[in-house]
DNA sequence: ATGACGATTATGTATATACATATCGGGACG
DNA sequence: CGTCCCGATATGTATATACATAATCGTCAT
C-alpha cells in the first residue's frame, strides 16, 4: 500500500483532485485546526471550493470516513471522530491497567525528551517518506517500586499537534495519544532478546537476561504517527490476544 | 484485525451493489478459488455479470486493491496478489510458511507421541472441564539444518476424531489440524523466556538464552480443540500482527 | 532478427444527472 | 402540550459518458 502522501502544495504533481481534497481535510484534523466534534464542509460547499464535483468531494469524503477519521451523518454533515479508545490494542497495552490489575501502584518516569529532525533512521522506523520533525522519549513505568516497563517513543510531529508542547513528565506519552489522534491501523513486530548493558541498567535485571521486546508502529489514515518499543523483563509479563477468525 | 475492511453487514439483503461484488471476488480469493496470480474478469465483463455500470465495478474493484488484495496492471486487468506475508502470522502461525518465506528448505521432525487420559494439567491447558483422551506431541520445525522451533502440543482427542490414528511423523499437526477443523476462537499468550536445559538440547542453543514462547489455545464452537506451545530461539523469530480498529 | 511506432485495450479519474434514504425541524391536529 | 406527518436537506448509490494514461500487441521498416 502506498505512503504516498502529499502535504506539499508545491510542485505541479499529477495526483488526483480527490486525493488532494482527502489530503487537505486529513491534514486539517490531525494539526488540530479542526477539533474532534468539529463539522467538515458539506459536499456542495467543497465542490465549490475545489470546483468539481460532488462525487469527487464524496470519493474524498468517503475514503476519510472508511480510514475512520471523519464520521458522515445524512442530513447533519461530516463530522471529525473523537478518537477511538481501543480494545484490541488496548487490552495489549495499556500498561498502566495491566499494572494496577496486578494490584500495585503505577508511575510512570521519564528519563529522555528530545526534538530533532528526523534522522534517516526515525524515518525507516516510522515508515516516513520525507523529513520532518520528531519527538524521541524514552520513559519507564513502575509497578511499585520496581521497574515494569522500558518505552522507546517516536512521535511523527507533523502527524500530531500538540505534541511538542507536552513535557510527558509523568504522563505517559501512550495513554496522551490515545486521546488525541484516532488510529486507522497499528502493527505489532513482537521478539525476545537478552539485555544489553543499558536495558538491564534501566530495569534492574541482570544483563543476558530475557526481555521481551513488543515494538509498535500506528498509522492514521495512512500517516505514520508513532512507534514505540517496550522492553518487559521476562518473568514481568505474558501477552495476551484473543482472536477471532475473520469471516471472508 | 483483517485483512479486508469487514464493513460488510451480511446478513442484510440491504448491502449496496458494489459492496456485493467486492465481497463476491474477497470471498473467492479467500477461499483459495481464485489463486494468487489468477487473473479476475476484466471490469467490462463484471459489468455485463452484475448488469451494472463500470463506475460501480471499478468502485469495488478499486477498494480490493486498496484493500491489497489485488493487483491491478492497465491495459492487463486486475490479478490477485500473493499473500501479505506478515498480515496473519499471528492468526495462523504457519511455520512452514514462515520457514520458506526466508528462503530455506522446511522440515518438521517427530520427537515425542503420546496417547492418554488427561491429567489434571492437560484439562487445563486445554480448558477441558472433564477428563477424556488426548494426545501429546512434541516435534521440531527446522529450517534448513538449524532447528527453528520446538512444539508441544495437546490435542482434545474427543473434538477432534481422526488425531488419533495419525502418526504425525513428518507431518506437522498444525496445518493438519487447520485442513480438518475450523476453528472459532484461539486464544495467544506471549512471552520470553530462558532457555532450560531441555529447551537448549532441543534447539541447540546455550542455556539460559531467550526465547519467544508463542501459547495458544483454540476453539472450535466452544469446544476446546488444542492447546500449542512454541519456543523460538530469540535471533530466529519476529512475530508481526497488524491490526485494524473495529469501528463501533 | 530487431527496433520503432501506432492501434488497441483496460484501467484511472472526473463529469452531470438521477433517485434512494436517513433524519432534522416545523406545522397540523388531537 | 405532545404526537404524527411531511417537506427539506445531506449523504449514499448508481448511471451514462468522456477523456487521460499506461502497457501490450502487431505491423512495418530497417
Amino acid at each position: 500500500m502506498s505512503l504516498v502522501e502529499t502535504d506539499d502544495v508545491e510542485s505541479g504533481e499529477s495526483i488526483s483532485l480527490h486525493q488532494r481534497i482527502l489530503s487537505d481535510i486529513r491534514e486539517k484534523i490531525l494539526s488540530g485546526a479542526w477539533a474532534p466534534g468539529h463539522r467538515i464542509p458539506f459536499e456542495h460547499e467543497l465542490t465549490a471550493e475545489y470546483k468539481c464535483s460532488r462525487m469527487t468531494v464524496n470519493k474524498a469524503l468517503s475514503q476519510l470516513a472508511k480510514a475512520g477519521l471523519i464520521e458522515r451523518r445524512r442530513r447533519s454533515g461530516s463530522f471529525v471522530r473523537q478518537p477511538q479508545s481501543q480494545a484490541a490494542v488496548l487490552e495489549l497495552h495499556d500498561i498502566r491497567i495491566e499494572v494496577e490489575a496486578l494490584g500495585l501502584p503505577y508511575r510512570y518516569e521519564r528519563l529522555k525528551r528530545m526534538k530533532r529532525r528526523s534522522s534517516a533512521e526515525d524515518r525507516s522506523r516510522l515508515g516516513l517518506p520525507a523529513p520532518g520533525p520528531v519527538l524521541w522519549l524514552e520513559g519507564l513505568h513502575f509497578a511499585g517500586e520496581r521497574p515494569f516497563a522500558l518505552e522507546q517513543r517516536l512521535i511523527n510531529l507533523s502527524a500530531v499537534a500538540g505534541a511538542a508542547e507536552e513535557e510527558f513528565f509523568e504522563i505517559a506519552p501512550g495513554p496522551w495519544l490515545i486521546g488525541r489522534v484516532p488510529w486507522s491501523e497499528a502493527e505489532h513486530r513482537i521478539r525476545a532478546v537478552a539485555a544489553d548493558e543499558s536495558i538491564a541498567d534501566a530495569l534492574d535485571i541482570d544483563p543476558g537476561a530475557p526481555c521481551l521486546v513488543v515494538e509498535r508502529r500506528t498509522w492514521s489514515a495512512e500517516h505514520p504517527v508513532t512507534h514505540v518499543r517496550f522492553v518487559y523483563p521476562a518473568e514481568s509479563h505474558t501477552l495476551v490476544a484473543r482472536f477471532t477468525p475473520s469471516q471472508g
